[in-house]
DNA sequence: TTGAAAGCGTTACCAT
DNA sequence: ATGGTAACGCTTTCAA
């Protein structure tokens, strides 16, 4: 921590003033107290000679504002998440906020205690991806006053300004787009962070199944920390179901241990199997062949998601009140790992 | 901002005590002030009952410690970066410590401002990869008595702990490989942020070319936020130097970006050209062919910049005039991008 | 037009 | 063993 800070008060000791007037003239509050323009400028000069900076501590104690806005993201190694975190850090900086972020690795305790310290530190608002089971955390943060925004993830009945996209729909158009591609046996390798019938892109796979008259095969699976605990699961289930034409992946992650698993089997892409995976990714855009995917709105999900909650810290008091839950749709980016260069 | 906090006074007045006596027993001073186990346990409980959790604002703001490190990066999306800020988050998180952190893009500015935002909030050290230009804010930061550790890069004459890996060695390392499978016209693609004449890597790679009596062949680059700038760029180095018969890619991104413009020109790896990047990366492990590197000690980098500032924060005052840079070595991951089938 | 003083939630010195 | 109180640096009400 910095040692000798000049204060308000040195400026005013200074120039034998109070520091009241500094105050107000650094908050620029001169003319509404019709402070004299000479002053004003004998301050803001001995403000730069000094090097003054309020000490934000300070401020926040007093005013209840510290200008932190808390970002809890699942994994922020994940692009995704990076990207988003990046494109958010940029906006809210913009408006003279900074962001204290945190990533959860979807442990639950560690989630939850980085929300008590959003709360600790005095963030003035939080943008969360939220993982389960810190749902009761979250309400008693936004029955405190907090503004919360949450994407990604949401949960039903909750307070707050939601900001999603349409994974039901992501998932189905996946789906289709491999069935147009004369692929009938789809499987679906997912995350199951809750019981898989909860889970959108599992519901909208099985939707889109049903609708064409195919049976679905799923696989859910829970979160693994090592992201290369995947590879081994996914080669076993290509082992076992060997008669599997398409995998869809849930997110970028299983997608891409899903292209070790298959390359360590040597099997070709599309032509032994097809895959279609959930995120964009550099990987996805640059393997040979390239994968298709379901891409998320990024720049969208973040701006969404910051301009939300920069409104309701800088808006009235009273349109509090009203949430949204906003839903952005995905779409799909075609590439050559989802159409058999002999099929048609 | 949470409204109703409970505070310090409230847990007192509840129990008809003073405040004094709390914060002695919250702060573990109780045996030392004998306070009764009785009275202790009764605080304890009522801060249980009432869901106290200290100010941390006020605290910092009384004691001069936030238990806040800033983590400023060049871009928290390169998971070089990415994975370093998950390591060092982590501990820090163990250690009681919070990180805010922020993405510089490379923006002077940016990174400047982001430095005074430091001082202002109060953080009690930093973990810092500087960008150019910025050298003396950061002395400013030290002479004020904030503790730094830099990491990536490093400044002449800097009083700060250096966490830094070994860039002349690995990128001579990468040389040697490819002069040892038979290369000869080797080309090298790098950021010079500097001089170019100043860059480690740039200087390892002239080394390695002049103790093997090769001709070096420098394509050094500034720093574009826009990274797919970097393609076209190497696409007219390929298209123009057509007899290039190995590349070496200073960072991971232009590792990336070379990747492409290799794809887009069909020039095939490594029979065309062979190539090998600084920085392992998903991609390069599972593009095929996969992509030889010169992996830097990630864990080893986190691991000593967060210990070493943590030494500092929590060691004796006096300690802190011993400044010491920690060099790490980088090993070479042998793939398939460096070596051709058809030789030897 | 300017200043004194209270108060935000803590900690820590000095009493008792 | 426990409590009163000043102080951290700032904002803001009230007074002059």
């Amino acid at each position: 921590m910095a040692k000798t800070k000049v204060s308000i008060n040195d400026i005013a000791k200074n120039l034998n003033i109070s520091k009241t007037t500094v105050s107000f003239i650094l908050n620029g509050k001169a003319k509404e107290k019709r402070i004299s323009d000479k002053l004003v400028k004998k301050v803001l000069l001995k403000v730069q000679e000094l090097g003054y900076q309020p000490n934000q501590l300070a401020q926040g104690l007093r005013t209840g504002k510290t200008n932190i806005i808390g970002l809890m993201v699942e994994d922020i190694s994940n692009p995704f998440y990076a990207n988003i975190a990046k494109k958010i850090e940029d906006k809210a900086y913009q408006n003279n906020y900074k962001i204290i972020y945190c990533s959860t690795e979807n442990n639950q305790e560690r989630a939850k205690e980085f929300l008590t310290m959003f709360t600790n530190i005095g963030v003035d608002g939080c943008i969360i991806a939220p993982t389960m089971g810190i749902e009761k955390e979250i309400k008693d943060l936004v029955n405190m006053g907090m503004n919360v925004v949450l994407f990604d993830r949401k949960f039903e009945n909750m307070s707050t300004d939601v900001v999603m996209i349409d994974n039901q729909g992501g998932v189905y158009d996946a789906v289709e787009h491999l069935i147009h591609n004369n692929y009938k046996k789809i499987a679906l390798i997912a995350l199951a962070l809750d019981k898989p019938e909860k889970e959108d892109r599992i519901i909208g796979y099985q939707k889109a199944m049903n609708d064409h008259g195919l049976n679905p095969l799923v696989f859910p699976f829970p979160f693994k920390s090592n992201l290369h605990d995947y590879v081994d699961d996914i080669k076993r289930i290509l082992e076992q179901e060997s008669d599997i034409e398409a995998l869809v992946f849930g997110t970028n992650y299983l997608g891409i241990s899903g292209l070790e698993a298959i390359t360590s089997l040597n099997l070709r892409i599309p032509d032994d199997i097809a895959i279609i995976s959930f995120d964009d990714h550099d990987l996805f855009r640059i393997h040979k062949p390239d994968i298709t995917v379901v891409a998320q709105p990024i720049e969208t999900i973040a701006q969404t998601a910051i301009d939300t909650l920069l409104q309701k810290l800088q808006g009235e008091e009273g349109d509090k009140a009203a949430y949204q839950t906003i839903n952005l749709s995905t779409h799909i980016i075609p590439r050559a790992s989802s159409q058999k260069n002999n099929h048609q």
